[in-house]
DNA sequence: GTGACACTTGATCGACGTTA
DNA sequence: TAACGTCGATCAAGTGTCAC
């Protein structure tokens, strides 16, 4: 097939339908004689005369008869393959995407994301990749992911991963209601000399706040390290413990359990939530149109 | 036989791929 | 990046067929 020039076929499919190297010369575009040394080619190519001169003129082969309905069926499928990708149609696409997102992720957008994807996109299915997001570039440049919804680490970005900036977000605290020593105000002394409950989802000391603390000369004391934030609560509302994690979350459980949301008593600088993805879908209709929902619901925060 | 039309063939040019 | 080879297109001339 390397052999093979394609154009030669689009020739022959002309010449199939016209029976003739000149009307098949106008349709193409081209002079009588190119297409008349195109047949030759293909002559040499199929050792077949393929269209012999006849009162009227050109009679196709016995073997070019036979190639012919083949070979229209075969350029159709490969002029769809050539085409512009069709424009994507969110109420009646069926597609899956793969999203790796941090659980915090996870409980501020999914929901905002399904209720806009139920209501303009019932046919697609978001599948959400758990894990400790320990790299989450080389997993959407193996194609694992589709998409990663998370902070960005401070090493490099790995070459053809995308990014866009989804929302801030900024550090509270959070006390159970009944606390005996927090009551809507937290002090640095409470703060420091309180048990920490700490979310660690790769499973390591230190953070942002252990950051600030140093920087003033101090330590809090971890007393409960958990991989995720959904036994959060729980945990708060059992015991005097004290949590900092994003705004987001914390006045969504407060809604829900006895609890109360508090200011951090130093400053903690906030963060970014970004959304990646690998230049291989940066044209897709189907992602693009995916890419720019989870920002929209970003943005409704 | 002649002219018109369609196809074939050879020479030439330019684009493109390969190689050093 | 330049030299070289290959290939496809065009031009021009030749050939075959058909209608008059």
């Amino acid at each position: 097939m390397a052999n093979v020039d394609l154009n030669l076929l689009f020739v022959l499919n002309a010449l199939l339908e016209t029976r003739s190297v000149t009307r098949t010369a106008r349709r193409l575009g081209l002079t009588q004689s190119a297409v008349s040394h195109a047949l030759k080619r293909l002559r040499v190519t199929m050792g077949d005369e393929l269209l012999v001169r006849v009162p009227g003129g050109m009679a196709p082969t016995a073997r070019a008869c036979a190639l012919a309905e083949p070979l229209r069926q075969a350029l159709s499928t490969l002029s769809d393959v050539v085409a512009s990708p069709r424009a994507f149609e969110p109420s009646t696409a069926q597609r899956m995407f793969r999203v790796m997102a941090a659980d915090f992720a996870q409980f501020v957008l999914l929901p905002g994301l399904l209720g806009l994807l139920a209501r303009c996109a019932p046919g697609i299915d978001v599948w959400v990749v758990a894990g400790a997001l320990e790299d989450p570039d080389a997993a959407l440049v193996a194609g694992e992911v589709d998409l990663v919804i998370g902070v960005p680490g401070r090493g490099h970005r790995l070459a053809g991963v995308q990014q866009r900036r989804l929302f801030e977000e900024r550090f509270v605290c959070l006390a159970r209601t009944g606390h005996p020593e927090v009551q809507g105000k937290l002090t640095l002394e409470q703060y420091v000399s309180l048990p920490h409950a700490f979310v660690a989802p790769r499973g390591r000391a230190g953070g942002i706040v252990d950051d600030v603390l140093a920087e003033r000369g101090l330590v809090r004391r971890v007393a409960l390290a958990v991989p995720n934030f959904l036994v959060v609560p729980h945990v708060i509302l059992a015991s005097d413990l004290i949590v900092t994690l994003g705004s987001r979350l914390g006045k969504a459980f407060e809604k829900t359990w006895p609890l109360q949301v508090l200011d951090p008593p130093v400053p903690i600088p906030g963060f970014t939530v970004t959304l990646s993805w690998h230049e291989r879908w940066h044209g897709d209709p189907g992602h693009t149109w995916m890419r720019s929902q989870v920002a929209s619901v970003a943005e409704s925060l």
